[in-house]
DNA sequence: TTAAAAATATGATATTTGTCATATTAATGT
DNA sequence: ACATTAATATGACAAATATCATATTTTTAA
């Protein structure tokens, strides 16, 4: 069994308040597991029972509209927390979760988290500002999902992948997404995403090599991100 | 000075966890004041010090997009809290608050509300809980925002500001939006608004009269918000 | 009360975006 | 290696929405 005094990932999210006792008793409790590339961690609907502390792999949080059409909310990273939100408000999930790269994940059951609730308040009151960025997040977000037009939001998404997730050797953006899963992001039909990187690339925003993007001119994109 | 014990409205948010005690030491430090229709009670940039709690009136939080455009990304109601998102976050207003209709409202200091958080774990539970529905909410919205047409917004932000804050006898909506503040809910253009609200009253889904607005057909208004 | 300003309304038109059809390319399994 | 499937790409067109112009009504303030 994984300790979670040595995880490192640990110390990147609201967990680096607890103390060794508690950490020592996570352990105990906790499961780790692994999830292939496409796979799901919850679904839409389902209870979550505690929450998911990501040791390793992106994984997306996505909602089916009704038009039929999955809308990607978030991606999360390592270190980060998934599924807080449905265990707090003691709801089904919201959105579901599913794996884009292989990972691994730790669950730790509620019962656990509510007790370092309790007992340690640096803890909650770190979880509660996790819970208020995403709010923040979501609400800029949202504004943009109303006001921007697709080419600003494709712009936006370019962006924030980069600094995310980081760029490799070759410039590449690390993080892959199907065209699919851009439009997704973005909020559009795939065609029109497509489409725009086609324009992107034109005007020297950025080079398509195959799936892989690279960010050529930061700056235009930022201006045209607005 | 108010005393926040006999205060109905407290019953409504998180602050009904609080005890005597603590009630009389809030009574000792809050500040109520009221505000003028139109009047802001914070803007996006500045600090909130605090939390304000709702008596009377409800209030509009929006955000200015780059396109000149305010978004309006929740109203909020009697009872309701605000600020607690920047307060916990600790950092400026990330929307701004309009009043929308006379209001009362008693401000909180935060150095109170948190010595509230850490002496009471149910008080600081709630919040977080409240913080935990206004995301779910944030993203429910969004995926609206991104997935949904204009019409089908409209629909949805009718039903909902009748489910939110009634009618009248006369069946007419209680909550008086003009059609610019209507556009800024659905994120569309006013003249766009002002279209589809004259589309949906010729289909006998609403009537207008002048600025009053009655819900005629919420079955069909609600199976064209899908 | 009445003139001025603001809000509401509607038409004409341009722009953006989605949809459907169909290539073309890449990935996959046998 | 090759057939099959899936992903990416692009054209043609339709639908949704924004913008600009201008009328009409309502509100506001002198």
């Amino acid at each position: 069994m994984g300790k979670c005094e040595q995880c490192i990932v640990r110390e990147f999210s609201s967990l680096k308040a607890l103390n060794k006792d508690e950490l020592l008793k996570m352990a105990n409790c906790k499961t780790s597991f692994t999830i292939k590339k496409g796979a799901p961690i919850f679904e839409e609907g389902e209870s979550v029972n505690g929450i998911y502390c990501i040791k390793d792999g992106v994984c997306k949080l996505s909602k089916l509209s009704a038009n039929g059409k999955d809308q990607i909310v978030k991606l999360v990273k390592p270190g980060e927390l998934l599924g807080q939100r449905s265990m707090i408000s003691d709801e089904p999930a919201n959105l579901t979760a599913v794996a884009l790269e292989d990972m691994e994940v730790c669950f730790i059951p509620k019962s656990e988290v509510l007790g370092f609730f309790n007992q340690n308040n640096q803890f909650s009151m770190n979880v509660m500002k996790t819970i208020c960025g995403d709010l923040k997040d979501a609400d800029d977000h949202m504004v943009d999902m109303a006001q921007k037009t697709v080419k600003e939001r494709l712009a936006i998404t370019l962006l924030y992948l980069q600094d995310t997730f980081g760029k490799n050797n070759d410039n590449t953006l690390t993080i892959q997404l199907s065209r699919d899963e851009l439009a997704s992001m973005i909020g559009t039909a795939t065609e029109s995403c497509i489409r725009l990187l086609s324009d992107f690339n034109k005007l020297g925003l950025i080079e398509l090599s195959g799936k892989k993007i690279i960010l050529k001119d930061v700056v235009k994109l930022k201006k045209m991100a607005e």
